[in-house]
DNA sequence: AATTTGAGTGAACATATGTTCACCGAACTT
DNA sequence: AAGTTCGGTGAACATATGTTCACTCAAATT
């Protein structure tokens, strides 16, 4: 039975400031969603209960930093929505890469999308499932993407003859291409197997096809 | 205080078969999931209780009909099958459209997922979402849905270039496409708005951009 | 130094949940 | 006509849920 005071500071020496903690549980609460969903559970069925538990706070807390779980889904949501922009600054720092660009983009990002698997598990369930409002979000967000990544492939004079409506809409298709994959990658059992091959040469080829597609497109 | 034996033969007069009757409540508890999905839940969040008290059903029946929720998410997941295996068969009955033919497809295929608008919201919904073997069925039946669709592309003498795999893999795209749009046409405004409009408009290029690519596709 | 503020507590509330079980009675079998 | 089967009942169970409220006590403000 040790010591355990209620706002014990075991090992956080130096005082914390109410903002700072404030910000710390809010961070444990998104934290203890995702640690969830890692554990295979979707977040529309999470509860609050259970969320505060897997944070180690009492429940009545959980009202001091969300209203329910939808703004803590649309906190979720947000943490998405950077990462994804995290995924086209990277983009644009590493460059295309040099041979078999399409295969090389692909196999970055599947390992883009693994080592941030508990948000991309979360928006592909979400984009299509939760609340409204969730959806609603989501469906900005991936719009916000696929909009910054048309803009780019622009500055990087990719396919310069189409118009900006039509390398918008083709990105539109690429971005729900990609967020499917990432179902996809997420639930193929990982390691060199026949499977997950497979999925990836599917993924490579059917994205090849929008970009012929692209490359032949005639505006009406 | 009307008179209400427990099983009370109110309209239904001739005596009905007792694998009729199981039948039917069966029915009738699928029919409870979907009603409560129409009602902006999701398949995920819903409860036994919920569902056998739509269904008008004590909880214990349930167990009668199903091992648990999951095996009821199953047999969803075959209705929806089974739907999609009916849009096919009605798009080889009535032909393709003869002008405007992919703009023509997608207002069938509109028309279409509004009119089952429960089965759609909740394979798109599920789809990435769900509990794991929700998933993998519901790929499976996409799957299957993909290969007929390109049997048919075959028949037809639709692109007699391509190899058969690559045809399948085509479809593919154009099953996930059509899937993501059927999210997009539920959550839309019915209506003639500006948005439903555009959304329509978007889905139409995406799949002509893809069927370009279909056409310009050489193998490796 | 005295006061105010507010994140987190702990207990209580009414209500909801999944699962079990002995039981009923109509449909089936003999 | 007598016996069996089995879909559905109703009650009970232990446990889980969302929300509220007076309370604490350290950090912030005065």
């Amino acid at each position: 039975m040790a010591a355990s005071t209620p706002h014990a500071r075991v090992e956080t020496e130096p005082p914390i400031s109410r903002s700072a903690r404030k910000a710390r549980t809010r961070q444990r609460l998104i934290d203890a969603a995702l640690a969830l969903i890692g554990q295979g559970r979707s977040y529309t069925s999470l509860s609050l209960r259970e969320i505060t538990r897997e944070a180690g706070v009492v429940p009545g807390a959980f009202y001091r930093h969300f209203r329910d779980l939808d703004e803590l889904g649309l906190a979720l949501v947000e943490m998405g929505g950077v990462t994804l922009r995290r995924l086209l600054r990277e983009a644009r720092r590493d460059g295309i890469p040099p041979t078999d660009m399409l295969r090389g983009s692909v196999l970055v990002y599947k390992r883009f999308v693994e080592q941030r698997s508990l948000v991309f598990r979360f928006i592909a369930a979400e984009r299509g499932g939760g609340s409204r409002i969730l959806r609603n979000a989501i469906r900005t967000e991936d719009g916000h993407f696929a909009s910054e990544m048309a803009q780019d492939l622009r500055v990087l004079g990719v396919m310069p003859d189409l118009s900006s409506s039509a390398l918008r809409m083709i990105c539109g298709l690429v971005v729900t291409t990609m967020l499917n994959a990432a179902s996809d990658i997420l639930d193929v059992p990982s390691g060199q197997t026949v499977q997950e091959r497979e999925m990836v040469e599917n993924f490579v080829r059917q994205l090849r096809v929008i970009f012929i597609g692209a490359r032949h497109w005639r505006e009406d």
